[in-house]
DNA sequence: ACGTTTTCTTGTCCTACTTCAATGCACGTG
DNA sequence: CACGTGCATTGAAGTAGGACAAGAAAACGT
């Protein structure tokens, strides 16, 4: 069940057989059921997980209790929480299987250790930090200067498959306003 | 006059004298004075740079031609275009020094040959970017989830010089207000 | 197949923020 | 020194989006 993470990994960088089945063996697979956590706040992120399939959010709880939903995740992502990790704090954030998941663990001390061992994967996951934060610059850019309705037009552009499989409620959540003034702008699209 | 970014570098990693000359080799000192562009929205950026002194904005236009200033930057941060630069596309934004400002700049090209021969820079800028990343996730959280006057007081808590050196203008630009709204924001909180 | 719970929709009212003036203020440049 | 030009402040009126409430429609467990 390794075809998915391979074929990323040869994407980005070149390895030999004894460097992937070194690769290989530090992935742990881990399934999760559908609103089970794979990380709480208030515990310490020391992994990266990458999806092989299912979905999973992450998310956190603002002031007054509301979630707001950071990024969406399906087959061939990456999720953790990096602030957490980084500095070895808490993590403020939840990460959440919104369907039945299986994912490919990495935890920081075998990460490590892969840096070392195999350098390669240390431009594999430089290259994977520079799309993703051009990617959060993009979204920042967009969502501090355009309106709710732009926003929404430019998620079902970028991302085709999510709204299948996530209910609106997180949708808006993802956009930053609620399920209801979702539902305005849904009606206003149509007509 | 790299005082600056060694001391950076030290931060990150370990390197010995030749490595480091090396390093030099390729930082091409430039000055930029107040208000010329390091960049421009069309221009692909080929290059990272390091502020050794002065103060740098990166903003774009939205629809209505209005600025939106993305970060601000000044000694020992680094700034670029990292979506023109990762997919080599002409960008979207605007670099532009908000003082008599000095860089060090580093080609994309050179970059390359300094992982080859120097592979902990790819360590160190892994570990900038895991930061950038957490750091830009906060403040995409704050800005979505709070109120203008919050992500104010924020921004004076995180960056208290910077007030110092820009107008509130750009403040506001930053927070993503109009300067008006940051002006009555001002009055209600000394009263 | 049932009730229970969650999700979506709709309407009304309310707040945060904008837009568009008008004014006073601090400049840098002739 | 005077004069423009850009910046900060204030106010009045407008808009995007939120909070609350209530009903309809799905989804879900048993």
């Amino acid at each position: 069940m390794k075809i998915g993470i391979d074929a990323y990994v040869d994407r980005c960088i070149s390895i030999n057989e004894e460097e992937r089945s070194y690769f290989h063996s530090i992935l742990r697979p881990e399934t999760f059921s559908k609103k089970s956590h794979l990380l709480q706040a208030g515990e310490i992120c020391d992994w990266e997980a990458f999806v092989v399939n299912g979905c999973v959010r992450i998310y956190y709880l603002d002031e007054n209790g509301g979630e707001v939903n950071l990024m969406f995740a399906v087959e061939d992502w990456w999720v953790s929480d990096l602030a957490s990790k980084v500095d070895n704090l808490p993590s403020e954030l939840y990460i959440q299987a919104m369907e039945d998941t299986e994912v490919l663990i990495i935890k920081a001390a075998d990460k490590a250790a892969l840096y070392h061992r195999v350098p390669q994967f240390e431009s594999l996951f430089r290259q994977l930090l520079e799309r993703a934060l051009s990617t959060l610059q993009h979204r920042f850019v967009t969502t501090v200067a355009k309106p709710a309705e732009d926003r929404y037009e430019e998620f079902l552009r970028r991302y085709p498959e999510i709204p299948h499989r996530v209910s609106q409620k997180h949708i808006a959540a993802y956009l930053g306003i609620t399920p209801e003034f979702l539902s305005k702008i849904r009606r206003r699209r149509v007509s």
